[in-house]
DNA sequence: TTATATATACTCTATTTGAGTATATATGTA
DNA sequence: TACATATATACTCAAATAGAGTATATATAA
């Protein structure tokens, strides 16, 4: 690579493609063999063949997975140095765009090296559905008490500390499940998941149990993706688009459960998405069951029009 | 310009820098002689020298306005062709960055060209504070029902008659203060503000009382910051960049008023800032007033260590 | 028939919101 | 001085919402 090169900016697309099936939510992902990490779909800008950014990602993702995206958003831009190279330093810099889009999941992916992948092996520390993850007592609260204790000095150990309290809902803070990125960097900062190392961050240190790592800033802008989706879900009704037509309220909420990370309580959320009138029986029920066969409901796309802005802004955690 | 132009892409970064005096909220803005219309400061985000997008954005802006940022968060990344040329089709195709900035107004401005603006004068439609703003029965109403009836068919005039109620809160509908940039684009797709005929848009129309038109996409990235303040304010302390040390209650409630564009009830308004924890007492009171003195509170800093996302759910309109 | 699993309806209380009233303390003026 | 007026602050009250249940209905599996 000549110097030249690092003039240059170049505008790489990337998106966050993400489905839910089986109470599992997952992203799109493209192995590259040379690495050997996962990465996100993505692909450079071209001004001459796009007229906007977005349609210009739909294209690319098009070509790359044959997939037709639904509802795609624009997350965050990142252009951080050294963030994004292979190795620290070299080839052109980088400013990628990254995008979150939702998919109903549809039969084979046609794509080579491309699978759905559980974005908790991303983030084991975000699934609350069961229990409180155990990779947070014995593993990263040890690991973040270390990264406290190197502190140059006492106030820098003192923002450390609240950080690791608010990020990570200790000394009986409430967990927030919307602090996906917040999580993350502290992490990156602390030197342990593995995306340090190979930015050649000077306290990067051989880590394993916290998660897989992606190529490039790739799980940075996952972690986005899953922030904003689970505060958009809040005040959008946009888990819809990863529902079939029809569903169980069961099937919506387990649906929920599994973008928010923690369980909800089943009849205030059937109360909810009721009375906002989010959706609306089709008289059917759903065959497959254990107990007595549920209704089977469809989204109502005309709230879209009756109110401001429509979504589930769950609350009640927890019980049956 | 040459068509090896066109295959490169820029990255522009601008800031919405928002400042409040006197129940006003002002933006930051450049005349531009040339062209004789308001932008926004911003300059080109260099690889070489910027480590990162937000520290290119912090020196361009001080070598441009001498102020020095505090708070500085990014909105968007906008990339339309056909949206940032002074006249459509020329130029390389310029990607642009945008931030929202927040700082107390301080002195005068050192920069030439420079002037804090009131951001109604290019959104006269958003001051709901002392009324429902006149220009929307008088101008916008039967602008955007000329564009329903010009619609190309029956669906399509659908569409837009909801976005017309959605946005400007027709119907005995709720209007909502943030939809500040679905409402600009809904008249720029109009074709009513001046933009549209500098962008060439097909449909555009001569007009007038539709705001202060800026150069290129600038004020659909004010929009945009308008969005985000107004929404941010809500579970976050900003306020709190745009106020002096000390402040009255009520000097807080007329600056969150005067960002929000709607009027608060006042006393669930201090039940809601003191029951939050976001303030404390200095015991002194204030100097200049009408009435009973008013007590002087600073901001409590300690709530970001305490609580996960405290901000000013501002609830309770109107009313004394 | 019974145990079990799920669906759905309904209840009850605590908290939060929206909208007041009541009272305190200042200024300006008849 | 007394009073009208303006602002600050305390307190009240009802409606709506949220959190956590109980109760009952309807299916499958043993």
């Amino acid at each position: 690579m000549t110097s030249a090169d690092q003039h240059t900016v170049a505008i790489g697309l990337s998106a966050a493609i993400v489905s839910v099936t089986e109470e599992q939510p997952s992203v799109l992902v493209v192995r590259h063999s040379e690495s050997g990490s996962d990465a996100l779909p993505f692909g450079p800008f071209d001004p001459l063949q796009h007229r906007t950014l977005e349609s210009g990602l739909r294209k690319w993702v098009g070509e790359q997975t044959y997939l037709d995206l639904g509802y795609a958003e624009q997350l965050y831009t990142f252009g951080d140095r050294g963030r994004h190279e292979m190795k620290s330093g070299e080839g052109p810099r980088i400013v990628s765009v990254g995008y979150l889009a939702l998919t109903r999941q549809c039969g084979e992916l046609k794509a080579p090296d491309t699978l759905w992948r559980d974005w908790y092996r991303y983030f084991p520390w975000e699934d609350w559905r069961s229990e409180k993850p155990a990779v947070i007592g014995d593993a990263i609260a040890p690991a973040l008490k270390a990264f406290i204790k190197d502190a140059p000095d006492e106030p820098t150990a003192e923002l450390r500390r609240d950080r690791m309290r608010l990020c990570f809902g200790l000394d009986g803070l409430a967990w927030d499940e919307e602090k996906v990125l917040e999580r993350y960097e502290l992490l990156y900062e602390a030197g342990v998941v593995l995306e340090c190392a190979r930015d050649g961050r000077p306290n990067a240190k051989p880590t394993l149990p916290f998660g897989i790592g992606m190529l490039f800033d790739h799980r940075r802008i996952l972690a986005t993706a899953i922030s904003r989706l689970r505060g958009k879900m809040k005040y959008r009704p946009v888990v819809f688009e990863l529902m079939p037509p029809t569903f169980t309220l069961l099937e919506l909420q387990r649906t929920v459960e599994a973008i928010s990370g923690v369980r909800l309580h089943k009849q205030n959320f059937r109360r909810l998405v009721e009375g906002q009138g989010l959706v609306e029986g089709t008289g059917k029920v759903s065959a497959l069951s254990r107990g007595r066969p549920a209704e089977l409901f469809r989204f109502r796309r005309e709230v879209l029009r009756e109110r401001p802005s429509p979504g589930l802004r769950l609350g009640a955690r927890r019980a049956g």
